[in-house]
DNA sequence: TAGGCCATCTGGTCCT
DNA sequence: AGGACCAGATGGCCTA
């Protein structure tokens, strides 16, 4: 989507607020209405005016380098968020897609990326404590490997966990393995991760 | 039409 | 001083 400064000045936007130095002036100190305004003379009313023009001139100025140092930091903030949104959807391109290839959220993908790294942490885990019983080498994650075989059940793993599985990252999950993905995977997170919903 | 999601703008704060 | 980061506000788009 292309930046849109159009509508920087809109009546919304009041971080540029109308200054109009001569009425703002006129409203404070007009003459003879206070001491600190004194009735001049003709040539000091002129010269009066020769130093509102110079500063207002400045002011404007002023007006103008906030005004492009603002829209400077729209750019670079546009540009950040931008980054951000490509490292989301990096992060959904290592996660198991969905069948209707429906985009996660901002806040799905944060989840299920939390939900998927603790899935495969446990699978690991499980996997050890296999291969530690029967003296065999380590079981690494593989796909349709049986090491998947507790989220189905739920039973096999000592922690309460989301009840999925997903294959490698690099590969979509199985059709079958889409009967986990359940939305109660997704959002039920937070049951056992305080603070993450 | 209400609600969710998103992009953008904005001003404040912190850091270099 | 300027940039990065953050959170609030706002408006547009889409869907149930």
């Amino acid at each position: 989507m292309e930046p849109v400064y159009s509508d920087i000045d809109s009546s919304s936007c009041d971080f540029f607020p109308h200054t109009d130095d001569e009425d703002s002036r006129g409203s404070l100190c007009s003459p003879g209405s206070s001491p600190l305004c004194p009735p001049r003379s003709p040539e000091q009313q002129q010269q009066q005016k020769k130093r509102r023009r110079g500063r207002a001139r400045s002011e404007a100025t002023v007006q103008v380098v906030k005004k492009n140092r603002r829209l400077k930091a729209n750019d670079r903030e546009r540009n950040r968020m931008h980054n951000l949104n490509d490292a989301l959807d990096a992060l959904r391109g290592v996660l198991p897609a969905f069948p209707d290839e429906t985009k996660l959220t901002k806040i799905e993908t944060l989840r299920f990326a939390h939900n998927y790294i603790w899935a495969l942490s446990e699978t690991i885990r499980i996997a050890d404590l296999q291969a530690g019983k029967t003296g065999d080498a380590p079981l690494l994650l593989s796909p349709g490997s049986d090491a998947c075989s507790w989220s189905s059940s739920g039973s096999s793993s000592s922690s309460s966990s989301p009840a999925y599985c997903a294959s490698s990252p690099g590969s979509p999950a199985a059709p079958e393995d889409y009967s986990y993905l359940q939305q109660d995977a997704l959002y039920g997170f937070h049951s056992f991760v305080p603070g993450i919903y």
